[in-house]
Formats: C-alpha cells, structure tokens, sequence
DNA sequence: TTGTAGGCGTTATCAA
DNA sequence: TTGATAACGCCTACAA
C-alpha cells in the first residue's frame, strides 16, 4: 500500500497525498479513465489498464473517500450504535458484524456510549453527518426520534438483539424459549421454589423480555415463584454476589436459582460458595449463558447458551441485502442451545 | 434531530435530505451564511442567526460529512485496528477511547479483523480511504508498511498498550513493574520455586513482553524458574484449565504460579480444584488483572491491576493533541496496582 | 455582517 | 475505448 518510496521522482514537495489528477498525469490518461481503471477494469483495454495501476502504485494512490462519498451518494460505511460496552457479550457481536461488513467493502464507524449518554439522539446524528449507508442498533428500546431520523434519512437499519419490533427488521434469541428450557430442565429435576437473580430492567428491553420468559415457563410449569425470591439487580459479579446474598438473607425457601446472565451467576456462585451453601447439592445453579465463560465457574452449572456471534453475522447480512435493495428477509430467531452439567434434584426438606 | 415534520410543506418531493442551499433558501440568505451560521455563530447577527438556525431545525438539516471533509480536508474521524475482540479486555479500552475523542466531536471507525487478518495491509487502507484524520493501533508489533503508508499519508498514530516504540508516540503500562510487584509479593511469602502460565508470545508483542519482565523478576530475586515450568498457551479459560493440568502432569515443583492474565487464571483454579489441589494452601496462584473479574473466582488470589480504561483515555488525549498540533507528551507509562487477597507461604515439604 | 465564487477529488454522462 | 465536463455539498477567502 505504501509506495515503495513515498516521494515522486520529479516532484520534490511531498504535499499532499497524490489524487486521480496525479495518477492520471503520471499515465498520460485523463482521470475519468483513471477512476475506471480502478472500478471497472473490464472497461479499459489491457493496455492503459496496466499503465494506469502500475501509475497509481507508484504514486501509493489511495482513493479520497470523501470525494467518492460525494459523488456516489454513499459512503460504504455503516453506524453502530452499542451500549455498555466493555464486560458484556456486545464485543463479540460486533466484531461478528463488522467482519461480515468487511468482507463487503463495508467499514464500521462505531458509538459505543457509556449507560448515560445511551439514547443521545447526538449520536446518532454524528453518525448520519459521517454519512453512514446503514444503522446497526443494539436492542428494540430505542427512543422514536431514532426512527423518525432514520426515515427521514432514507437509512436502512437492522435492531440487534431484538425479538419483534414495529419499527423495523430485527435479529434476536429466542429467549423465552431459552428460559423455558431451563426452567423445564429444573422442573424435570423436581425443584418446586425457584428464585430468579435478575438484571436490571430499567429502561433495558432485553433484560425485560428475558425475565418475563422465565415467570411465564415458570407458571405454566406450575412452579413456585415468591416475589421475594426475584431479585434485580445490574450486571456484573459484585451486583451478583451481593443479591445472591440478599436472595439468602431473604430466606425464602428456594431449591434452585435462574440466574439472567452469567456475570451474574458467577457472582451468585461465589455468593453461595461463601456461605458455604454446596451447589448443587444444596442449592441447584443455572444460568443463561451469553459470555461462554460460565462453563468454567467453579460448580457445575447448567446454562442455556445464545450464539452471540451469529446475531452479528445475521445482522451484518441483513444489512447488507437492504443495501443491496433485497427484501429484507422475516426476522430471523437464533435459538438456544441447553448444556446440562449439573443434573441434581432439591435437596431433602 | 429528525424534523417535527419530515417533509417541508410545499415540497411535495420527500427526495433527499435537506442540503445547505435548502436551508438557505428557506432562511432567505446565502448558502455561505447558513455554513457560517453552523460552524461560527458569533459572526452573524442576531436576528439571522436565529432565522437560519430555526430553517435548519425545521428542514431537518444534517450536514453532509463528505462534502465538509472534502473541503475542510480532514473528517473527523479516527480509525482504530483492534485484534482480537472478544474475549478480552480490549473492548473496555476501545469504549474509553470512544468516548474521549467523542467528547472532542469525533467517531471512530473501527476495524477489529480475526487474528488471521490482523496485519493485513488493507485495513489500514479502508481507514486511509475514508479519510481518518488519525489512527489508533493496538500494541506494538506493527507491520513496517503500516508507519510507512502512516507517515506517507501524514496521519498521526499512536500504539496502545506498548510501552516503547521506535515508530512514534504511544501509551501503555509497566508491565515489568507489575510482574515485579507479583514476584516479589510471592518471594517475600517464602516461595522459591514460581511457575508461570503465560499467554502465547507468538506474534503477541504484549505477551512477550508480559514473561521477560516476569522471568527478569524472578532472575533478580534468586528464584528457581525451571523451563519445564513455564507453560505457554493461547489465552481463555479452557486454555488455561489445560495448561495447567500439563503443569501438573511435568511433576516440576512449583509452590506458586503467576498467571499472565485473569483468563488463564481461572482455567488454571478450575483444574486446581478438579485435581483437589487447595488454593493457597497446597498451592499459591497470583494473576495479571486486566478484566478485573479475578477478584470474584473462587480461591483469592494475588494480582496486579492494570488501568485499562485510561489506556484508552490517554491515546485518546494523544490523539486529540496531535490533531491540534501540540507536541505529543512523553509516552505515558501506566502504573499497576498489586491486589493481595491471599498471603500463604509455600506449603511444607 | 453578508454574498459571491472557486475549489476540494470522484463519479457519471455524453460525445468523440 | 477514451476524454471532456458537469455535478456532488460544503468551506472560505475575498469583495461588497
């Protein structure tokens, strides 16, 4: 990419970086052909083809994106919008969608906002300045603005980690499946009280969506559920050891515990462990399983495990169909998977 | 941002979005005023200002970032090449980064490849191409043709999480001191003969560096180091689990074992307690903290905290300076922060 | 304080 | 197959 020596011959100020103008001059071509040469090779005859490429080496010509933008009317860029950033599974995912976009000529500009800046429609204006083709978003709880901009503007945009949503197309879990798994696989075990170590689900769709997956599995297996044994709490292990702690000093008579995520199981685990309750022994464990690290805690759990990864590719092809102009195909729901490593009734009384 | 009416009564054509001369026109001034209305409020009256910046609002009006990098030549945009995402503690660094140069109005475009594609020259291209005004490079180990194409295009750069560089400014932490302060904290327990789980130093600057301060320490204090006891692996729970059960397996003695990182930290405890072997009892464990969730596994174990958000702060501050033209700081050198959490002396015999 | 006009580097249309 | 030439939308002297 870098010419291999940076300055022309010939031309001794080293300004600015060498344009279609330049390459053009150095092949004795016009720059219309230039701009060809490199978009549509097959349009030129072998002959200026090569004269032209072997020029623009020589120059170490890199096309000006700006430039392009401004004539395409798009920028083979697309906007990420993901919270919450660091200690969670969005990583994973992101890196899964910007690969699939990559592999499309496509770039991703990204705002990753702490919690408070979260629904800023700032962001997403920045993103639109920068001229972004597409909108990925992260979660179906966004503000209506967001639509409304996003319509006004013509952007195709994809929701991630989204079961449904009126606004637009969507790719998720099929979460409430996920929780009626686990909570099949601890009925079938025979546990009657479950207690749930819920996250936060203040302005948080996902956590809402998958909390209320859990009480509906729990009811229509008829299982006990106290008010008192749902506990809410962020994510993270400290909020979950410590509401592990208050699901204990609560005292509510419970043989296992669901926990939403799996910073929040390992937590919860470390909770137990500190009050020497055995698990699974005493106290049966299981746990939605985002971060595949959960598979290392100390005791056995049982998890339900979401393909992180694939909701990034499926995003990533969905937005690239739209711009394509494909219909967008139905939502897709990526269904989880359960891994059983604890299999251990309620203990006796 | 979106326009309380998307559409501007009397132009039927919901066509493309609003341009400077829309709002011009709708204001009753020139093109040249509105801009200036946008980027210089205080050289216009009163009286216009309000009437453009009322035209703006109405139209929905959102610059196009192209043509304002193409004239302005510079776009506000930052690229960054991140490897390795997921799984790991890159994605909090990438977020304070995010949000140091958001503060400053400016979007990252992110590239964060597989490792395969991680030096592949075209990533810096894409960047290149769509005109980032600078680049933020994740560790040291760059390919040459990247400060090449860098210095050829004139874009400022800065490395993090290196400590030197010949190639230009960076940010990182001390890592030799950090490995000193875990040594050193397990020498003053008693412990002469230390193991040590490091994370593959193939192609990993970092991890290279991370064991030569480690086996310097461990040099200056007099301890035994076998070569049988260094196990080196790729970096995650399990790979660590498995490192150290062949730890275990080569018979060396050890009474302690340094952890390069919190990933192969908890692997390594996970087979520690399978094999039934008590932490720190039987055995010491002390850690590299970079997720800052080794505080919540099982055992206690020692470890040193590195600070890596304001990595990201830092080259985000950098960055911000060389864009304005300061001289770049000296690199900064993040100090670590030892964590005790378990002092045990090497187990008799 | 405001308008005018040239230029930023590409792409695309239309002739040649 | 190639060369002019006109957009693309904004910024910024320079002039008024």
């Amino acid at each position: 990419m870098p010419p291999s020596s940076p300055d022309v011959p010939g031309s001794t100020e080293a300004s600015r970086s060498a344009s279609l103008a330049d390459v053009a001059a150095l092949a004795g071509v016009s720059a219309g052909t230039v701009s060809r040469a490199l978009s549509r090779p097959d349009m030129l005859s072998e002959a200026t083809r090569t004269r032209v490429l072997a020029a623009a080496e020589r120059l170490g010509y890199v096309a000006n994106g700006a430039a392009r933008a401004l004539a395409m009317r798009r920028s083979f860029t697309v906007g990420a919008i993901v919270p919450r950033f660091g200690r969670s599974s969005f990583p994973t995912m992101v890196q899964a969608l910007e690969a699939t976009l990559a592999a499309a000529g496509y770039t991703l500009l990204l705002s990753a906002p702490e919690r408070a800046r979260g629904h800023d429609p700032a962001l997403l204006r920045a993103l639109l300045e920068r001229g972004v083709d597409a909108v990925a978003l992260l979660g179906a709880d966004q503000p209506p603005a967001v639509f409304a901009a996003l319509a006004a503007h013509r952007r195709p945009f994809v929701l991630l980690w989204a079961e449904h949503s009126a606004q637009g197309p969507c790719v998720g879990f099929d979460e409430a499946d996920a929780g009626a798994q686990l909570v099949a696989h601890l009925a079938s075990l025979g546990h009657r009280r479950i207690g749930i170590l819920s996250g936060s689900t203040v302005d948080n769709e996902r956590a809402q969506r998958r909390l209320r997956g859990l009480t509906a599995a729990v009811a229509r297996h008829g299982l006990q559920l106290h008010p008192e044994a749902v506990v809410e709490t962020e994510t993270g292990f400290a909020p979950g050891f410590a509401a592990m702690q208050t699901l204990l000093a609560r005292r509510t008579p419970v043989t296992a515990v669901v926990c939403a995520n799996d910073y929040l199981a390992a937590g919860a685990l470390s909770a137990l462990d500190q009050a020497g309750i055995a698990v699974p022994a005493q106290m049966s464990v299981a746990s939605f399983n985002d971060n595949d690290f959960a598979a290392f805690l100390h005791p056995p759990l049982t998890t339900v495990r979401l393909p992180i990864q694939e909701i990034g590719e499926q995003a990533g092809r969905l937005l690239l169909a739209s711009l394509r102009g494909d219909a967008p195909p139905a939502n897709p729901l990526l269904p989880a998977t359960l891994v059983v490593r604890a299999s251990t009734g309620p203990a006796p009384g």
